[in-house]
DNA sequence: CACCGAAGTGAATCCTGGT
DNA sequence: GACCAGGATTCACTTCGGT
């Protein structure tokens, strides 16, 4: 699983693909982001040379007028061209082109994911099942917060749907079951995933105003690239728009290439992913299958923000300390575990209450992460 | 476009429906159950005759489930090249046929529900929009006690998707909120529905092993029906299975028609159905009556008393003020209008609800004027 | 600083009937 | 079909300003 190809051998199978001299290797634009059209960007990508295609294309919400709230005050829609398409036929056919492409360009483990609301995911679905990719799962993000509907004319549209898709029904791909299993409280994980909208600080503003209409929520991305890449994997995004993929794939020591029409948008997303930083080595190592692994989901506190990879937690009386990895798991030297299961060993105690034991500082108070989960709660409870 | 809620409009469209017999009698097979193929069932329905369809439609076609292609050919797995490319085909073939007559059968606010999973779903939902339906929402059943995914190699299957569409973008429909609402506490229902699946005494079984293999919960269809069709309407389900539709149908005070192929199928439908006891006038009437809420004008609480003519109103922060007139229309110096449409003028608002942005005073109370509707309402509902 | 209330906002296919 | 007028409609969360 997650074999990192080297650029000897990418090379080597580029050089059919495009007629270049043999000693020369296709370098893929890691950490850059391609301008202009995204079919036209991925054309100057080798074949099967990609983990993970993860694509937010446009919804073609086919909006109608204006809406006003109940208390008239306006709603701010996407009514930006690139969401405009004439007929459903065109919408297809645009489909059908990135979809062709991205298929190329992923290698033959490698994984897509779209996401889409009822406007266009159907029309996805059916063309990428038709190009021969096989549909793994199909996940529903069930949004804590969504817009209701104002007039009462239909049910509150409130989740999005995403696709994940291996090259073809007898195609290898990667799943780290275990730790999903972790993140959700040694539960599986399920095809619906409660996660907030993006909005607050994470939201990108300039001037008041939001940079993108549609920007999506890091949580979202962290549980796509911790689920289905490897450390190291590179991720492709043919629709960046503000470099969501970008910024979680350099958090989780994933290497990122974007397809981005806009500069207002290219730009905005190289300002915030370089400010973003890469966990260490010890915070990324996940659980792997048929270790012990936490009871509780403290994962959620991780992959919501409320708790940073890497961070350090000890006890109360500093004896031991720990660091938070990304799937939720501690680790202390060698020992790793849940909250509970490590600080049981660490104290050689019959039991522990995790969330009670361990201390982490913010600002310059030390807090039990019991306090993190209470915070989780208010927000996120339903 | 157009949500259809009021007595007045209903009664109109009924009346439509029962002057057809006069002139060109039609004979709907209510309470049956059409033996043979859904698609040449349908056809011996009128057409524009059904308020909704209700579909689950099969997709098990890659396990070797039998189907007949719309010419009524075989589709066999053997002597056919059964490749993607076939299946699919087959499939999407097999979809539209029960689509279009679906369509026809329809009557133009009429709605079709389809149920079905990542399988076959998106396939469904490419076919519907290119015919012309126009998806209002897709629902999410979220399963509270799905199967878990044994292997570990995905996410666990933990829903299934229900498109919901009207006959085309222009087109009229029926959409219950309040009752939704009422049934949701008091809040906006929402796209992603949390029900159990069906299991214990609700599931059909002979001798100990279940009749259908996809029998849904009627906690599912009493929300469908409830949601989106009136007392008395006719409800098809073009593959009845087991009859869970007619169940819920003649209980909720529907009327249904089903289709189904397989005797075992039919046969347990029609016992089931028998035993199922129709909710009675009054309860049937009283659930709607508190949930449906008339529209009520603002004329009719002066006329009655709840409001004198001469009454001074004011907005929440009494920056402005208007006087209640005998015809219910208000007056602000010399400015009037309706509650609504006064509201709207001074503020200089797009719109305005003019049940909550006016208020009065009773006793030493101040109350939204939508207080008074509410007592209204319930004087008028005894 | 804490607390409270008001204001703002988010991928939304968001009204109906009469002239 | 365009236009107009009457009428009915919101949830969860964040930010900001006042006390």
């Amino acid at each position: 699983m997650g074999v990192i190809e080297t650029a000897k051998t990418r090379a080597r199978r580029v050089e059919k693909v495009v007629d270049l001299p043999l000693e020369q290797p296709i370098a893929l634009p890691v950490g850059r982001i391609l301008d202009g059209d995204c079919v036209e960007a991925m054309r100057s990508i080798p074949s099967a040379s990609i983990d993970l295609v993860f694509a937010d294309p446009p919804y073609n919400l086919q909006l109608g007028g204006d809406l006003n709230r109940p208390d008239g005050s306006h709603v701010d829609a996407v009514t930006d061209d690139w969401d405009k398409f004439d007929t459903f036929k065109a919408y297809d056919d645009f489909t059908q082109a990135w979809l062709v492409e991205a298929k190329r360009i992923l290698k033959p483990d490698g994984a897509l994911w779209v996401i889409g609301s009822y406007h266009n995911i159907y029309r996805v679905g059916a063309i990428l099942q038709d190009l021969g990719f096989w549909i793994l799962n199909d996940i529903v993000w069930r949004k804590s917060n969504p817009m209701p509907n104002f007039r009462g004319t239909r049910f509150t549209n409130a989740h999005e749907t995403l696709l994940w898709c291996s090259q073809g029904e007898k195609a290898k791909y990667h799943f780290n079951y275990r730790a999903m299993k972790t993140l959700n409280d040694e539960l599986q994980m399920r095809s619906d995933w409660v996660l907030p909208i993006c909005n607050g600080a994470e939201r990108l503003k300039e001037g008041g105003h939001k940079v993108h209409p549609t920007q999506k929520p890091e949580s979202l991305l962290y549980r796509v690239l911790l689920s289905t890449t490897e450390k190291g994997d590179v991720v492709l995004d043919p629709f960046f728009g503000t470099g969501t993929t970008g910024a979680v794939a350099k958090r989780l020591g994933r290497q990122w290439i974007g397809c981005e029409r806009e500069g207002v948008y290219r730009e905005a997303a190289l300002k915030r992913i370089a400010k973003e930083l890469p966990l260490d080595e010890s915070a990324l190592t996940t659980m792997q299958a048929g270790r012990s692994a936490p009871k509780v989901a403290f994962g959620a506190l991780v992959e919501n923000g409320y708790l940073k990879p890497g961070t350090e937690l000890f006890d109360k009386k500093r004896r031991w300390t720990a660091t938070v990895r990304a799937d939720g798991s501690l680790a202390s030297g060698k020992q790793t575990g849940s909250i509970h299961g490590l600080g049981k060993e660490l104290q050689g105690a019959p039991s522990c209450n995790g969330w009670t034991f361990w201390h982490y500082e913010t600002g310059s108070e030390v807090k039990p992460i019991d306090a993190a989960r209470q915070l989780y709660l208010l927000a996120v409870e339903d």
